[in-house]
DNA sequence: CTGAAAGCGCTTACAG
DNA sequence: CTGAAAGCGCTTACAG
C-alpha cells in the first residue's frame, strides 16, 4: 500500500487554477470586501473540487486565533437521557451554522480548561450550570464565546444547579396535595450523581417548611432491591400516611420493586414520586409519577446566538443563556 | 473590564529566562537527544510557570502534522448506559497518556470524516464497529491511528455489528431452555435504534432454525403501554407456550407492564427476555432477564495501544482492536 | 480585480 | 550545551 501522498494545500489549488493562494482563500471564504470575478471564482472552485482540497484547520486556527469548533460540555452528573435530549438540538444547531461541534464530558473544571486551551474553540456551550467565574476562566483559556445554562440571578451562588432544588420542591408540592403528612426522601447511598440528589433533597426540605410539614426523613439507600425492602419495612408504622420522593426515577423504580416484594402497593401504602421522567417510568407497575425540568427550544436559541456571534464584530466575548424553563413539570401517574 | 492581554508564547518564556525559544521547546517537550543543563532547564521551567505559559496547540499541530487529540467516537445507536460504560475507561486511558480526549457522537460517517479533517487527531478510537474501508477513510482524512470495535473476520461484511446478532441468538438459546415452543420477537415500530433491533432479530431467526423452533413472530410495536397490551391480547391462544424476546430492556419493561395490565404474569403466561441489561431491569416486577455484551478491559487495552503508538516510529498508521468479548451474557431473572 | 508578503507560534535539522 | 533560521498552511492588510 503506497504511503498516503501529501494532502493538497491552498497553494496547490492556486497553482492548478493559475491564481495566487490569496485569491484561493478569498474565494473559498467568500471574503466580504473582495470582488473576485465569476470566471476566477469558478476556476478556483473547480480546482479545489478536483484536488479534494480541505483547508488545514490548524493553520487557520493559528492565523485566526481561534478554531471553528464549538465545544459542547455535557454534565456527567445528569442522567444519560437528560443529556441526550439536550445534545441533539445543540449539535444540530452548531452544524447548521457551519461550525464543528465536539462534545466534552465534564469531569473536572480544570480538565475542561485544559481542553479549551488546546482547542481554542470558537465557543463553549455548556449544558451545565456555569458560574460567572467559570465563564470568565473559559474565556481566559481561549474560548471566544461562552453560553451556558444559568440564571442571571444565581450567577455567583452555590449550589450551581438552581433547577435541581426546584425539582425537590415540586416533588413535595405534589405529594402534599395527595394527603401524606410525612415525607421520606430516598437518595442513593453512593452515586456519582449524589451532589444533584443532595440539592434536590435540600429543595424538598425547604418546601416541607413552606407546606408546614415535618422535615423529611432522608434515607440513603444502596441501589439494591433487598436492602431497600428491608429499610422500608422498618417504616411499617408510617404506611398510609407517608409520601416517598426519590432522587431520581431509577431509585423510584427500585422503591416500587421493593414495595412489591413487601406486598405493599403504591400509592395506598406509600405514595411515590421520582425525578427525571425516565421513559421506563411509564411502563413499570404502577406507573411512576415523576418531576423533571423541560428544556426550552435549545436549537432555536443556539442558532440565533451563534449567528449573532458569527456576524458580530468578532471581539465580543459576552456569554449568553441557553433556554431554560425554570419551572419543573410533574407527570402524574398512578404511583402517587 | 480590561481586554484580556495577549497570551504568553514560547518567545516570552525564552526572553524571561534568557534563552532561545528553541531551548524552551526542548525543555518543555523533554526532547530526547538534546542535553540541556539542569540550570537552564530550571530557569525555563520557572519562567513558564511564572507566565502561566500554555503552548498554542494549533501551532504545534501545524508544525507536527497532527494534533494531540484522541477522538473517541460514540455510536448513538447504542443505548446511553452502554456508551457510558465504555466511555469512562477510554477517557481515562487517553488522559493517562497525556493526550486530550474528545467525544464525537456519530451521526453520519461523512460528518465524522469532516471532524477528523478539521481536528487531525492523533488517533480515533471508535466505540462502534468499523469496516476496514471506514478505517482507511479515517486515516486518509488525517487520523494517524485508528482503533475500533471490530472483528478481524467480519471486516468487510455487513451488518457492521456482529455482536448484536449474538445478542439475538443468546436470547433465543435462553428461551428455548425454558420450554416455550413458540417465539415472539418484539421490536420498536420506530426508533433510531431500529437498525440494531433488526440485527438482533436476524440473530434470533438464525437461532430458531438451529434450535428447530418455528420462525419467530416479529412484532413491531410502538412504545405505548396500551398498544402493546392490545397486541399481546390477540396472542391469547399462545399463552403458556410462548417466549418473548424484546429488542432491548426498555421494550421488555414495557411488555411486562402491558402484561400486568392484562392480568397476565411472567414467566407463566409469557416468558420474557430483554437486552442491554438496564439497571432498572433488576427493579421491575418481576425482574427482567436480560442479555448483553460485556466489554473487556477497555482501559488496559487502550493504554497499551496508545503507549505503543506514542513511542513508535511515528509513521505507523495501523489500526488495532478494542477489547471485545464476542460472547453475550445472559442475566437470568424471574421474568423468564 | 488580483498578488506578494508578512506573520500566527510552534518544532527541529543544522550549525556552532 | 545552545541559538538562528526555516517552515508548517493559512489569512489579510497593503500595494497595485
Amino acid at each position: 500500500m503506497p504511503r498516503q501522498s501529501r494532502r493538497p494545500t491552498a497553494g496547490d489549488v492556486a497553482r492548478l487554477s493559475g491564481v495566487s493562494s490569496a485569491t484561493v482563500s478569498y474565494v473559498l471564504n467568500k471574503s466580504p470586501g473582495q470582488k473576485i470575478s465569476a470566471a476566477t471564482t469558478d476556476r478556483v472552485l473547480r480546482a479545489a473540487e478536483q484536488l479534494g482540497y480541505v483547508p488545514n484547520a490548524a493553520a487557520g486556527t493559528l492565523r485566526r486565533g481561534h478554531s471553528r469548533v464549538v465545544l459542547v460540555v455535557i454534565d456527567t452528573l445528569n442522567v444519560g437521557h437528560t443529556n441526550a435530549r439536550s445534545l441533539e438540538p445543540l449539535l444540530d444547531a452548531v452544524a447548521s451554522c457551519g461550525l464543528t461541534a465536539l462534545t466534552y464530558s465534564l469531569v473536572s473544571e480544570e480538565d475542561l480548561l485544559g481542553v479549551v486551551r488546546t482547542l481554542q474553540p470558537f465557543a463553549v456551550a455548556a449544558l451545565s450550570f456555569t458560574t460567572a467565574a467559570m465563564r470568565q476562566s473559559l474565556r481566559a483559556a481561549g474560548a471566544q464565546h461562552v453560553i451556558g445554562l444559568n440564571t442571571a440571578e444565581d450567577d455567583n451562588l452555590e449550589p450551581k444547579r438552581p433547577g435541581e432544588a426546584e425539582i425537590g420542591r415540586t416533588q413535595i408540592r405534589h405529594l402534599a396535595q395527595r394527603g401524606p403528612t410525612r415525607i421520606v426522601y430516598v437518595l442513593p447511598a453512593t452515586s456519582p450523581r449524589l451532589p444533584i440528589a443532595q440539592v434536590r433533597l435540600r429543595g424538598a426540605q425547604e418546601e416541607c417548611v413552606r407546606q408546614g410539614l415535618r422535615a423529611p426523613l432522608a434515607l440513603s439507600l444502596p441501589l439494591d432491591r433487598h436492602a431497600i425492602a428491608e429499610a422500608l419495612s422498618s417504616l411499617e408504622s408510617l404506611r398510609g400516611t407517608t409520601g416517598v420522593a426519590t432522587a431520581d426515577d431509577r431509585m423510584g423504580i427500585a422503591v416500587l420493586g421493593a414495595m412489591a416484594d413487601l406486598g405493599w402497593s403504591a400509592p395506598d401504602d406509600l405514595a411515590v414520586v421520582g425525578a427525571d421522567n425516565f421513559v421506563e417510568s411509564e411502563f413499570v407497575t404502577p406507573p411512576l409519577t415523576s418531576v423533571y425540568l423541560p428544556l426550552a427550544n435549545l436549537r432555536a436559541v443556539t442558532v440565533e446566538w451563534l449567528n449573532k456571534t458569527l456576524s458580530g464584530d468578532g471581539q465580543s466575548t459576552d456569554h449568553a443563556l441557553l433556554g431554560w424553563d425554570a419551572a419543573a413539570e410533574c407527570v402524574v401517574r398512578r404511583s402517587s
